[in-house]
RNA sequence: GGGCCUCUAGCUCAGUUGGUUAGAGCGCGCGCCUGAUAAGCGCGAGGUCAGUGGUUCAAAUCCACUGAGGCCCA
């Protein structure tokens, strides 16, 4: 016996219930020992960051991540399981910082970087234990760690870190200081989840970085950044480009600069941040453009023609036009020339910026925006800066990197950017330099970690050469250029990788034909510790590769340094002997940019220091898969620069990627919004199968819009018909005492409708191992939509009946008809494992387990199923297709006659070809039975059902007449269709009179279209017509009579909670017509309710008692059991 | 600023090389079926195919411009 199916399931409940049984019987465990030393699949995570709880949007790629690793798992395949958590850098230090209540670098400092670094860890322990859980809930089987450990780790790194503790690890136990078992968590002494603050992730990047400085592509840059004043570091390239930017509203400020020896005339200057006016150098124009000097009230003003209307305010006058190049080299007073340094002479030119003001060409000036005068700040604007070089103009550098002005800008000396604008607005005014003020919107870049308005700040910053941009396509690029250059060898690693969509190859091609130099360098506290040593004697720098190296090469603070991971402060004490000069070199205070830790993990996680010939077993991966959008420039591109570093070599074979979550108002998931769903909310509300299927059943390059209208839809469209069919199956095998037996199918009287769909069984086997091979989720998940339907609404549907019947009724077709299902759901469950995996563990321990103990103890332990090519009927199939279509339009077609299918009716007709009419007949009783009809015909002369009308067929028509096409078809209207239609039907060509002559149409050259004859219910479709014999005779009424009643009483055994296998008695008073319908079908009747006696006359006080109308009569009926 | 993409029913999206009456799902209205079904099936209403102009016998489809939105890069 299977245990009873409650139609009604919680499946949150359930989901529950797998997962305790998952733990009890190690079930993951058995599945990665199962397949020990089997062929590899590789797979490396893209860590997530281990900084908040999960969100619904991670959830879907580590459905698609948990996917592959169980179909795999199935397939047979040996698989390392490792997830990996991102734990260092700029994202969990503004966390820390903001549940400390800092506000910026210096309250770090004065808290102590050592216990800052350590809250920064145990924030990492935390949330790693939170989403550890999370994913486990969503089913993603892991090697994860017991989430308790996590948390008893953060408690013991709170008490004391250098307290020692000894853990057991998949070798035995391990002994060491709290610090350092967090340090070497996910190594293999360890096992679990990866994390990139692991002494190994570090010290693996510095064997990256040593490399690069081994091939000259280590340098320190003097250059222009964006800037974040709070967090007080450069923001790269890669995290500005797209996030990083907001529509902002700043005042913004015309203003003069008096020219030299050009009495009373002035440049008319523009600019949207005042506070760099203050190191104001020069003022570019552009060398073609026209400029003019206008009379405009009081002043004379220089500004581009262009810029005039927009510009200037009142009446003014063109006194004077020149193009830009004849204004080069004019001298003008800059607006704070006051200040000292501003006077200051820049050592290296000789001059100062006072002494420099002039006007310079450029060609980037434009005349759309402002004046077509660019105020020239080198010290506060990237492109300033390029041109300060070209020019050999001074630098003046005004911020500190709290955003302070440093010494030297008198009254403006400590006051920070974010307070100068009106002051300096007032200043100018006092000076008599103000045009005008009015506020711009624009867009800014801002941090995209605390949302602070970015400013560019002259910095040195580490970075690794990306190599020149040559000016010819990839293709065109030698070996000899690849040789020293890190750019085009990226980019030939590419060469071996497959992108799913392939757009994506395109994207990451064009971003590093267009990467800056990677800037790896921030000026922070939680990271990599950058393993540079630059002498502050002689300037040279050395890269540390290794921590064996470091010791070696320590002169001082090695005991400091020693028994802590590499991270600040600790790291800082360790100083090393200059190699050029001698002096004691310490370490630089930055650490590294964070996507160098993930990028690294191709390396590190496969033990590539210390046990190569593992490594060299799982590199490269068969497979990641990230969401698309950001990853182009951030993991999958530090992936491939690392590993082109390392090895020059590919460090993954396929990447699949997807799109972005929204919510279900189609905008981002935002807190404040209120269209936010948390992961663990959805999970415990829509159930994660249904999030699973969602996901799955997705196309994965669209934005997926996220919400529980859709997870409804999603449940009844896939996972309650499937649990339903699983339900009828158990409750009537229960009925019936049928159990598997070992009986082949093959042995078995199938029947058709069972060897078809067990023959669709087959083609979704294929189909979707095809699709999974490929990586191509929703190519699989479609194949299987389809086959739940076929089963439930057209094989079940179909053959119920045939699991009615009671003992001893052809027990041979019952048989056949258990099996066959049984193996639909038995092979389904394998099938769905993947996708769904709480479900099918559900069904397949009462459906297998409950009556095979030795069968694999979870579903999950089974193989992936393998087609049985015997059982594929390719002729069936389109057999079976066709009736399904022939049964739709006969519903259809009675649908609109308005007939109720209880009525029987007498006949259907069918107009199809004779190819069809042959396959068609093989399955006549089943379209029979589905219409509710006595007879089928066939016909393929369809004048008794239809009229005619001649459709031209303009691709070719169209084609050939060209314009007397309308002409033609405007003739044929007005000829005789239904002649017509004879003559093309007999395959004869037919004339149409034009009045510029006559034109001979073809057969093949028209389409002859049907409509319906009163009389008939038709309905058509793709070339096949079904019309339905809508007359009832008095016979067809009375069986029709007999349908309804036993309907009537099949739900009052239900309202009344009888039992399925209950038998009755029933009683009926009825008037005559019923009477007679109850005398001509009393033994239908019978059979069909369970009546074990039909009585006439009333039902006694004690029978479940209903009346009803039919047919004008009056119905009473009584049931007892 | 440059490049690419998108705009089709109330919503989310399909729509082949230009070619017959532009489709699906959801939602809505009506009906049918049901002793597995919280389901299922059918019918119907709902469209200026973003706008304008052009090419063509014929444009959702090709071209140009405009508008809105998105992505990538300066």
């Amino acid at each position: 016996m299977f245990k009873d199916v409650p139609a009604k399931v919680d499946f949150i409940a359930q989901e529950h219930e797998v997962l305790e049984f998952w733990e009890e019987t190690s079930a993951w465990e058995k599945r990665r020992d199962l397949n020990r030393g089997k062929e590899r699949w590789s797979f490396i995570d893209g860590p997530i960051t281990a900084n908040n709880p999960m969100g619904v949007h991670h959830a879907w790629g580590r459905t698609y991540k948990d996917l592959f690793h169980r179909y795999r798992a199935m397939r047979g395949y040996d698989i390392r399981y490792q997830n990996g958590f991102d734990c260092q850098g700029l994202w969990i230090e503004v966390e820390v910082e903001k549940e400390l209540g800092f506000k910026s670098k210096r309250d770090i400092e004065s808290y102590g970087i050592g216990p800052f670094v350590n809250l920064c860890k145990r924030r990492v322990l935390k949330y790693a234990a939170v989403q550890t859980e999370q994913s486990m809930r969503l089913g993603f089987w892991m090697d994860w760690n017991d989430p308790d450990q996590l948390r008893w780790l953060e408690r013991k790194m709170a008490e004391d870190p250098q307290q020692t503790i000894t853990v057991d690890g998949p070798l035995g136990p391990v002994t060491a200081t709290v610090e350092q078992i967090v340090g070497r968590l996910g190594l293999p002494e360890l096992g679990g989840s990866y994390f990139t603050f692991s002494d190994e992730n570090n010290y693996c990047i510095w064997t990256a970085l040593k490399k690069c400085y081994e091939k000259g592509w280590i340098y320190k840059g003097h250059d222009v950044m964006p800037w974040c004043a709070r967090c007080g570091t450069g923001i790269s390239q890669h995290e500005i480009v797209t996030e990083g930017y907001q529509e902002l509203t700043h005042p913004s400020i015309f203003l003069r600069f008096p020219l030299r020896n050009r009495d009373g005339e002035s440049l008319l200057v523009w600019t949207t941040t005042p506070w760099t006016l203050t190191s104001n150098v020069a003022a570019a124009v552009h060398p073609e453009l026209p400029y003019v000097l206008v009379q405009n009230g009081e002043h004379k003003f220089w500004l581009s023609k262009g810029a005039m209307y927009s510009a200037l305010q009142g009446e003014y006058t063109i006194l004077d036009e020149k193009p830009g190049v004849e204004l080069e080299g004019w001298t003008y007073d800059g607006p704070f020339d006051d200040l000292p340094a501003q006077q200051a002479v820049q050592e290296s030119l000789g001059v100062s910026s006072v002494q420099a003001h002039r006007v310079i060409l450029w060609d980037e000036v434009g005349e759309t925006e402002g004046t077509g005068i660019v105020h020239i700040a080198p010290g506060c604007g990237a492109e300033d800066f390029q041109l300060s070089k070209e020019y050999n103009l001074p630098v003046i550098a005004p911020l500190d990197e709290s955003g302070v002005y440093v010494e030297g800008f008198a009254w403006l000396t400590g006051m920070s950017v974010n307070d100068v604008t009106q002051p300096i607005f007032d200043d100018l005014a006092r000076k008599g330099l103000v045009y005008r003020i009015e506020d711009y919107t624009h867009r800014y870049p801002v941090c995209w970690r605390c949302g602070e308005e970015l400013v560019f700040r002259l910095v040195d910053e580490w970075f690794i050469s990306m190599g020149e941009q040559l000016d010819k396509p990839y293709e065109e690029v030698t070996p000899e250029e690849k040789e020293n250059n890190l750019r085009y060898q990226i980019m030939e690693v590419v060469q071996d990788t497959r992108w799913i969509p392939d757009f994506g190859f395109d994207r990451e091609m064009d971003w590093l034909r267009n990467m800056h130099d990677w800037m790896i360098s921030k000026k922070r506290y939680w990271g990599l510790a950058l393993p540079i040593w630059e002498c502050t004697e002689c300037g040279h720098f050395e890269v540390i590769g290794s921590e064996y190296e470091l010791k070696e090469r320590a002169v001082e603070g090695w005991e400091v340094f020693e028994g802590h991971t590499p991270h600040r402060p600790w790291i800082d004490a360790v100083k090393i002997r200059c190699q050029k000069c001698g002096a004691l070199v310490s370490r630089v205070a930055d650490v590294g940019n964070p996507w160098l830790d993930a990028g690294i993990v191709a390396f590190s996680t496969l033990q590539y220091r210390h046990n190569r010939d593992y490594w060299a077993r799982w590199f490269p991966a068969d497979l990641i898969t990230e969401s698309f959008p950001g990853q182009f420039r951030n993991w999958f591109y530090s992936l491939l620069a690392m590993s082109t570093i390392m090895e020059r070599k590919a460090p993954f074979r396929t990447v699949q990627t997807y799109a972005t979550l929204f919510a279900e108002d189609g905008r981002p998931m935002h807190k404040s919004w209120g269209n936010a769903i948390w992961f663990d909310d959805a999970a415990e509300t829509m159930g994660v199968d249904v999030m699973r299927w969602m996901y799955c059943a997705h196309r994965p390059e669209s934005n997926l819009l996220f919400g529980y209208h859709r997870a409804d839809e999603t449940r009844r469209r896939f996972i309650l018909p499937l649990w339903n069919v699983y339900s009828f199956f158990v409750t009537y095998a229960n009925l019936d005492g049928w159990e598997p037996g070992d009986t082949r199918l093959a042995a078995l009287p199938l029947q058709l409708l069972d060897r078809w769909i067990l023959s669709r069984l087959q083609t979704v086997i294929r189909d979707v191992t095809d699709r999974m091979d490929d990586y191509d989720v929703y190519g699989a998940t479609m194949p299987l939509e389809a086959f739940v339907d076929d089963l439930t609404n057209w094989y079940v549907r179909r053959s119920r009946r045939r699991f009615w019947r009671g003992a001893g009724e052809d027990d041979a077709d019952k048989e056949a008809a258990y099996s066959t299902l049984y193996t639909c759901l038995t092979t389904l469950c394998r099938l769905l494992a993947p996708f769904t995996p709480f479900i099918v563990e559900a069904m397949y321990q009462n459906l297998v387990r409950s009556v095979d103990d030795s069968a694999p103890e979870s579903v999950h332990l089974q193989d992936w199923p393998v087609p049985d090519e015997s059982l594929v009927d390719e002729e069936l199939m389109a057999d079976m297709e066709l009736a399904i279509k022939v049964s739709s339009l006969g519903r259809s077609a009675r649908s609109t006659s308005g007939i109720k299918l209880r009525q029987p009716l007498a006949k259907a007709a069918v107009v199809v070809s004779d190819a069809d009419r042959v396959r068609l007949e093989r399955l006549a009783d089943v379209v029979m039975d589905e219409l509710n009809i006595k007879e089928l015909v066939f016909t393929t002369d369809a004048d008794e059902l239809v009229t005619y009308e001649i459709g031209l067929l303009p691709s070719v028509l169209g084609k050939k007449y060209g314009s007397r096409f309308p002409k033609l078809r405007a003739a044929v209207a007005a000829m005789d269709a239904a002649a017509l239609a004879r003559r093309f039907k007999a395959g004869l060509s037919a004339d149409v009179e034009l009045d510029d002559g006559t034109i001979t149409l073809l057969p093949e050259e028209v389409e002859v279209r049907t409509v319906p004859r009163e009389g008939y219910a038709i309905a058509e479709e793709s070339g096949i017509l079904v019309g339905v014999d809508v007359r009832i005779t008095p016979k067809l009424a009375q069986e029709g009579l007999a349908r309804d009643v036993v309907r009537r009483i099949q739900t009052m055994r239900k309202d009344a909670g009888f039992d399925i296998a209950d038998r009755i008695t029933t009683t009926y008073q009825a008037g005559p017509k019923l009477a007679a319908a109850f005398d001509a079908f009393a033994d239908y009747i019978a059979a069909e309710t369970l009546s074990t006696r039909l009585v006439a006359g009333p039902p006694p006080e004690e029978a479940y008692t209903q009346s009803f109308t039919l047919d004008g009569e009056e119905l009473i009926v009584g049931i007892e059991r």
